[in-house]
DNA sequence: CGAGAATAGTTACAAATGAAACCAATCGCA
DNA sequence: TGCGATTGGTTTCATTTGTAACTATTCTCG
């Protein structure tokens, strides 16, 4: 692995100021959330055959009781067809119960079943204990800024193609 | 959508302490990452027609120069499927040119095309752009606190699963 | 009422991804 | 040397995911 000289590679170097992609915001945030969602994953995964949308929807429910698909599409960030297949494999798994919605017989309504109730009360407090040692990791500085920060980003607005459409020559 | 009582739906109140998703660290991260890396993706996606594994190569390669396929893949958190995935395409589409190294016949080199240092050239700006807008709703405070607290998150330990495999009764 | 628009949720199909198997070339060392 | 272990990179297969189309039900308003 010995660098060697380049034999006319087209460099770009005036015109582009060569992005350092371990300071790239967005990519430091793929890779972070990447790593820390997807250790906790494996940790449920493994333990409990839990997917993170599956994951996602029992959280919903443990929190707000019985809900519907949609419901649960709107506080968890996740596509309808995702939120759909991850309550089809909890249905699967004797995990959530569906009952008919009398009032719209398009929604059904989704509840824990005791399985699932029993696996939500295992799982909370392991992801707590993950987010707590990760927390614990920082020191009272940053840990007390890293609320501010997340709530920021989450605030700010982002560019949509169009913003973005043409601007230039 | 009226909330309806619940006829017996199995709730694990007592014992889990019902965690709020919201404020879940690795979901909160999940959908920041999703939601900014999206944004950007898809604006490069519309004009360059590039995914988010082939910026990173192209970025790698134009703040280090020619290099070979494994060191995009440390260089980039990605794994070497989706590094050979992503040069692949770059190749097809005329963008990365691959050379044999000369000292070890498995390595190839990979250098930009005139074409791909230009989408390069391009793509930086547009990138540092998007990165300069969100950053600049932020307030000083808080944009300040942001490297120091992804840097900690970063340091951070993480959970294998042997680690938490049982410290139970 | 009743036809068309909207909504809840599922299905179908294509593209992205990851794990493991796989080739080829190089290294390490007896 | 030369043979087994290692490394660079690709291919295969199963899984995941997203887009778009689809079904069924409810809403809207003439």
């Amino acid at each position: 692995m010995k660098p060697i000289a380049s034999p006319d590679p087209h460099l770009p170097e005036s015109c582009a100021p060569s992005l350092d992609l371990e300071r790239f915001l967005p990519y430091r945030l793929s890779v972070l959330s990447e790593r820390i969602s997807g250790a906790i994953a494996r940790l449920y995964q493994e333990r409990f055959d839990l997917t993170i949308p599956e994951w996602r929807v029992l959280a919903i429910i443990g929190r707000f009781g019985p809900v519907t698909a949609t419901e649960v599409g709107q506080r968890t960030a996740m596509d309808k067809v995702r939120v759909s297949r991850a309550i089809a494999r909890l249905v699967e798994h004797g995990r959530l119960a569906q009952s008919e919605d009398a009032t719209d017989r398009r929604r059904k309504r989704l509840a824990f079943t005791r399985a699932g109730a029993a696996i939500y009360a295992e799982v909370v407090p392991l992801a707590r204990a993950v987010e707590a040692d990760v927390l614990a990791s920082l020191d009272p500085a940053t840990r007390s800024a890293l609320d501010a920060v997340l709530t920021a980003l989450e605030a700010a607005p982002l560019p949509t193609a169009q913003d973005r459409a043409d601007h230039s020559p």
